[in-house]
DNA sequence: TTATATTATTGTAATCATTCCATTATTGGA
DNA sequence: TCCAATAATGGAATGATTACAATAATATAA
């Protein structure tokens, strides 16, 4: 299901944002794509679209979006800088394996915490690691094989 | 407080690493410092002591301290990767203003999770940002004086 | 509509952390 | 002590991100 470019420039001018074409198409990737790209996946699969497309537009889209709001980067793993649209209440799982992303649903404002009083808390993440039930049947298999 | 060396080595080959000389200078760094630092901070700290030292021996150690469970990697904002002596139950808090890192205590084994039946969760990380009380109170004082 | 100011895009060059790789040194066990 | 395995070193390569200056597009006001 893909959303209307008029929903996508709606939505760029409610964050204060010119509603350029660059912006529009990096908005709409990140509305239809599942996941969670990097600045580089971006580029490659918005470039054969628009030529021009400089990937110095890309990390200045990305910044302006995740300064308005509409991105959070997520930094699960060393040297992987990945961006995500904001929803409410969910963490990142990442297998260890095959490297996929996986949302999941966390409460995260319930969590009882100690040792941040009359500290402001604007954003709040949680990611865990390890394996995902593809891989773990895998190395079932590959055990079983032996 | 700071550690013997006898019991640093034994740390370390419990692990099963080869106590080095800059492997227990790291590890005795890391026990001392209070604090996440960057493989930067860990070389230009130890490089008057040790001149001979190399930045690619830093990486080396981190990446066997992290492989061993010593450490853990924590990435919280795009571009800065810090290390982590292993604390069981803690997050991480950065204040967006002077940009220290505060640990936290936090339950994380008891959060509430929907989606991740069936995977093996080996590692959970949990990141907040905001300001923290010191540079609420510089904005403050600012906001005043105008 | 037109002129003007503001903001965004582009491309190249620079930066900086991290990794690669080949060589040399150190370590632990026989 | 000697040998094999492992670790450290340094210089070069990589690769993501940023800086910067020029150009283009857009919004606003006259």
């Amino acid at each position: 299901m893909s959303v209307s470019v008029e929903r996508l420039k709606d939505t760029l001018l409610a964050k204060g944002l010119r509603a350029s074409y660059q912006r529009i198409k990096v908005l709409e990737y990140l509305h239809n794509y599942e996941g969670h790209p990097t600045a580089d996946e971006i580029y490659r699969f918005l470039s054969p679209e628009i030529p021009s497309l400089s990937k110095t537009t890309i990390y200045n889209i990305l910044h302006s979006f995740t300064e308005a709001g509409i991105l959070r980067i997520i930094n699960i793993d060393d040297n992987e800088v990945r961006y995500d649209i904001m929803l409410s209440n969910h963490g990142h799982f990442k297998c260890e394996s095959c490297g996929s992303i996986i949302n999941f649903s966390i409460d995260i404002d319930k969590i009882p915490i100690v040792g941040l009083n009359r500290f402001a808390i604007k954003e709040r993440n949680v990611f865990f690691k390890g394996l995902c039930p593809n891989c773990i049947n895998k190395i079932n298999l590959i055990e079983k094989e032996k």
